[in-house]
DNA sequence: CTGACTTGCCACGGAATCCGAACCGGAGCG
DNA sequence: CGCTCCGGTTCGGATTCCGTGGCAAGTCAG
């Protein structure tokens, strides 16, 4: 949760291991040699470097869908003053799982899960337009996620 | 790519095993076992079907910023006729790894991730815009990104 | 140049894990 | 009752994990 190290160039290995484990996290370090070119041990070693560094981490994600939250939404957000603190409030939220700063005609953009629109309504008014600072909202609701990478490193 | 698998019920011991998966996707099987109260081939068996059934995956995930990717956005797309043609367009654009439908000012939400200005611009007007049926585009740069969680399941 | 130090990789071996397959018990059904 | 399906456990051999030690190639100071 701090990825406060320093730049960490990351040579061709490096990046050929990260798209193994983008591919399949639980590759096994033996495999993932095989086919970058570096023994069990050495593999291992950079993927502690690289999840220590911040760079990776590899975890099960998951499609909200089919674990019962129905109901997902882009949130644009408007702020006046310090949009860091309103940020941080709005992390603070559980159905919150995306938040970042933005330029543009909103300050803030938020991705909520809920388990229906009654959460978000009430994540809505209750939660977010509560908060010290946000002037205005425009919600997103999610119709159909198309796409969704994880395997942006490296093109 | 393909979740085909509709009903599939979770029960509170395939969400613990998410939840273990969540946090470490590289728990040994006998581990979330011993957490979850089953068997180490019980445990496997399970996320092999959760993973086949496009519950979950398990992969590495990075940070855009670490890996020379310096500039990130969000665009929203207001379309002319079929939003899912569209979309399809859009999600076949590398740079592109969030693409969803939504209800509201725009059609399309897009996110973008791309080594810098001028990849942003290009991605903009020779790709985006360039696509029939897209109307008008407005692009929110991100400056910071404060949030990014994946483990929404299950609260 | 040289010696101390650092860094990254490989080799190795014991412990732990993975993984396929066999087995088992309960539920549903004719 | 016999049969099948399902999900769990047990089991054993192959594989992997992981700490450790060694080695070669820098780097730096004197």
């Amino acid at each position: 949760m701090a990825p406060r190290s320093r730049p960490l160039v990351l040579d061709d290995v490096s990046k050929a291991i990260i798209e193994q484990l983008q591919t399949d996290g639980r590759r096994s370090y033996s495999e993932i040699g095989k086919a970058v070119g570096l023994s069990e041990a050495a593999v291992r070693q950079r993927v502690q470097k690289l999840t220590d560094a911040g760079v990776m981490q590899v975890v099960a994600v998951t499609d909200p869908m089919q674990l019962g939250f129905y109901r997902q939404a882009m949130i644009g957000i408007r702020v006046s003053g310090d949009t860091t603190a309103v940020a941080e409030e709005i992390g603070a939220i559980p159905a919150v799982d995306y938040v970042v700063l933005t330029a543009g005609s909103f300050d803030i953009l938020a991705e909520v899960v809920c388990e229906n629109d009654d959460d978000l309504i009430d994540l809505l008014n209750k939660r977010i337009r509560g908060i010290d600072g946000v002037q205005s909202t425009e919600t997103f609701v999610y119709l159909r996620l198309h796409k969704q990478f994880y395997n942006w490193g490296t093109r």
